[in-house]
DNA sequence: CCAAGGATTGGC
DNA sequence: CCAATCCTTGGA
């Protein structure tokens, strides 16, 4: 596909892990109210499945988890802590629930705030619950634009603040590049 | 119906 | 370190 074209269902069906560390380098982009607000993303969590004990599907497919029981290529944005939007992008099959929560990216156009960090990721864009939750990622408003392979090692780690998640804690399904300043959280060295 | 707690953030 | 703040979930 032409690199700059926005990415497609295809991209979005494909396996959570892979599609979260393909994920980084690429640009996501918000159109709002035809302004273009634009982060390079460089931080990804890949949440993979029923069993997933730190997913939200881990409860089955309720109101605030179904979009992720729904087709790929659609955004599941949830409110956390009563204070910070969280934007995900539902991933593999449908039926299947996954997706990849979209950590954190470096500025690129026009963004309202630091977009170090999954709720101020949000805020950068202008991503909002009662907007943009089940919005069609293929469409013209929100989205990801393709690209070139990132110059930058991508790097994994365990996900962050899933302590409650027992094992399924330690799986590193965290990714971001390495040496980016504007990853959040905890910075391992290398894996 | 009610209690508990969270895929976070920013301030002390 | 810890409170903010409200929504979601599970259990009575």
């Amino acid at each position: 596909m032409a690199s700059g074209g926005r990415l497609t269902r295809r991209f979005y069906a494909g396996e959570t892990c892979q599609v979260a560390q393909a994920l980084l380098g690429k640009v996501l982009v918000h159109v709002d109210a035809g302004v273009r607000r634009a982060v390079r993303l460089v931080e990804t969590e890949a949440y993979l499945g029923p069993d997933d004990r730190a997913s939200h599907a881990r409860f089955g497919p309720t109101k605030r988890a179904a979009v992720m029981f729904g087709p790929p290529g659609f955004a599941y944005v949830y409110l956390i802590y009563g204070l910070s939007h969280c934007l995900n992008v539902v991933t593999g099959a449908e039926g299947f629930p996954a997706a990849v929560l979209l950590r954190a990216g470096e500025p690129v156009c026009n963004t309202l705030h630091s977009s170090r960090g999954p709720g101020n990721l949000c805020r950068a864009l202008g991503v909002r619950r009662e907007l943009h939750n089940g919005l069609d990622l293929t469409g013209e408003t929100l989205f990801v634009e393709d690209g070139p392979p990132p110059p930058e090692r991508i790097v994994s780690s365990p996900r962050v603040n899933i302590a409650y998640a027992g094992e399924w804690a330690e799986r590193p399904w965290r990714y971001f590049l390495e040496g980016s300043a504007f990853v959040s959280g905890p910075r391992p060295r290398r894996r």
